[in-house]
DNA sequence: GCCAACGTTGGC
DNA sequence: GCCAACGTTGGC
């Protein structure tokens, strides 16, 4: 079992889409590295942090698993998505999804501001600079850094 | 809106 | 294969 974090602009889709959907296809990645890990790595009951970015305050925001394996995104085939790839085709594919249902939402988010401070995530790559991949995996300590930066929050507010 | 840090494209 | 120009991401 391994740890993922989906990057998504909340305005576009956000993790109250995803808690009133229960499940979504997680399609549009368009970044060759981001779309090698979706279709090979990304393992059906894999957890997912969700992560909020290009708002307010960029926060992780909830949890995800993974419930089905890489297959061909449809958008890239319809000529009307703002995803479609002219150069993919049914027999030779280019990019991939996973599916995704809804796990939890934090009680109290884990903001990027409160994770810089964290010194356990002193190498944790989204706070790395220029990070931009809108997927990557984070080791279990990270995982577990960031859970406990919530559970510490309770209390405090 | 600014800008740093990328990734992609295309001429050569 | 190099690299300049351009586009995108995403925090601030």
């Amino acid at each position: 079992m391994h740890y993922w974090l989906f990057k998504t602009e909340p305005r576009g889709y956000s993790i109250d889409d995803l808690k009133r959907d229960k499940r979504t296809l997680w399609s549009g990645v368009r970044n060759y590295q981001a779309r090698n890990m979706l279709r090979d790595e990304v393992k059906k009951g894999d957890v997912v942090i969700f992560y909020h970015s290009s708002c307010a305050v960029p926060s992780a925001v909830g949890l995800a698993e993974v419930t089905r394996e890489s297959f061909p995104d449809e958008t890239q085939f319809d000529s009307e998505s703002e995803y479609f790839d002219a150069t993919a085709t049914k027999e030779n594919p280019r990019w991939f999804v996973v599916e995704v249902k809804f796990k939890e939402k934090f009680t109290h988010e884990v903001s990027l501001t409160q994770m810089r401070k964290s010194p356990a995530l002193k190498d944790f790559r989204l706070l790395t600079p220029g990070n931009r991949l809108s997927l990557f995996p984070l080791s279990k300590k990270h995982f577990e850094t960031i859970m406990k930066l919530g559970d510490d929050h309770i209390g405090i507010s």
